[in-house]
DNA sequence: CTTGTGGCTTGATATTTATCAATGTAGAAG
DNA sequence: CTTCTACATTGATAAATATCAAGCCACAAG
């Protein structure tokens, strides 16, 4: 039996780039075979190697995506508010390349990949919005490649500290927005070496209190970190 | 001075996955204002951070693409033909992430980028191409990131010799298709390291002379490298 | 308040990887 | 055939990172 998504829950997932601009009847029946469900923290919702049968969008919460090998685990990003994910396997009908976990209290969309694929054929705006959507996942998994390869663990860690500062309009204090251990595994680094990143960075003006963190002096941080358009901005 | 394409090798570019279903006008719309270059071995095609003018074609030779950072250089990829490379560069209009330079000699045909805006906003075949194409790159990425972040340099190696195995039909001997210099960077290790991984290899039957691999025990290497689908699979 | 619990930190140590310096080697040019 | 050059290899050492083992701290449950 189907329930289907309540209408409150359409402005919110409108809003995304991905469905703003297409056809009103075709949203509406992307979202009809669409049902909504809240989860609590710590559930997986996805395995990786599992067929892609639902483009997920995150309406509220938060979603960790991860991956295994070998008995060993990494994180791979962290999905906020307003957001898809998974939308590569969705378009390929192809097995997930990493499972996903809510980190807290989530509200989730489920679309059927089917469908999305149907309405990809008939409207040519998703079909753009798609295609933005992938290019701008594409160019930042390269530049996360770039950031692993190109610098060391204190390099990553700066850099990081610099974009979320940003993030939080350049206030000199600002929130980690998750745990040190998943920070960790995100820079590919152990939490003991993150540990001692972080106060690798106290000569360079970094205070770190719990969760908050302090750049003191931003422009002696950025000539240790260098940061660079091509790695660390988000929006290109 | 605009010279065109020759006709000549509109085939090998018809082949294409990117082009081989779009329509034949739009086609020849495309190639109408692009153009074919050879190229010597060890030249710069592009630089990254310069604003992406061409979808670059590899229509023979090979071209590498790689980053620089703080003085730091690393291999991202290479590019056999016949492929495309720097689509998502060109699809949102924004500077390459990477820099490209011919390995060997070289046949490149360059195609406009705004013309393929422009054909990508008529033809739906021609979009859905592009998707699954975005899709596919998108998904490779990730891939090499699970290796990078979940593998250490002796099961990178181990894996990338399986890997290359198969492509030449799983044959137990095949050559290198790039100088160890090269592959060391790929695999985000020195040439010195690549040397002593090789050696680190014997023990389970891998024999190297000059750019010829031997596996001697593919069962014993794969008990070693544990290869993955969801890491090691080029098709899904 | 007490007691767990889970995450964080710290120090000691081991492993992995990079760097530096030297030598070997194969192919190209003369 | 030599000589040159660029790459590959090797050994010694240094640096980066991981692992292991305590201990610490904050917070939730009893």
């Amino acid at each position: 039996m189907h329930i289907g998504m309540p209408e409150s829950d359409y402005p919110d997932i409108r809003g995304l780039h991905l469905l703003a601009d297409m056809n009103e009847a075709h949203f509406r029946a992307l979202l009809r075979g669409s049902y909504v469900q809240n989860f609590p923290p710590q559930i997986d919702l996805i395995e990786e190697g599992d067929p892609s049968d639902f483009l997920h969008i995150v309406l509220s919460g938060s979603v960790e995506l991860y991956s295994r090998w070998n008995g060993r685990e990494t994180s791979m990003a962290t999905v906020r508010p307003v957001s898809t994910f998974i939308l590569a396997a969705t378009i390929k009908d192809a097995p997930y390349l990493m499972s996903a976990r809510t980190l807290e209290k989530s509200r989730i969309a489920l679309i059927p990949s089917q469908d999305v694929r149907a309405i990809f054929d008939v409207d040519g705006k998703f079909a753009r919005a798609i295609v933005a959507e992938l290019a701008q996942c594409y160019r930042s998994v390269v530049k996360n490649t770039k950031d692993l390869k190109l610098r060391t663990s204190l390099e990553r860690l700066s850099n990081y500290l610099l974009r979320q500062q940003k993030r939080s309009d350049g206030a000199a204090s600002f929130e980690l927005p998750i745990e040190k251990r998943r920070l960790a595994s995100f820079l590919g680094m152990t939490p003991e070496n993150l540990s001692r990143a972080f106060k690798g960075l106290q000569p360079y003006g970094v205070k770190v209190h719990g969760n908050r963190i302090e750049i003191t002096d931003q422009r002696d941080l950025e000539r240790f970190a260098r940061p660079s358009p091509l790695i660390d901005d988000f929006k290109t």
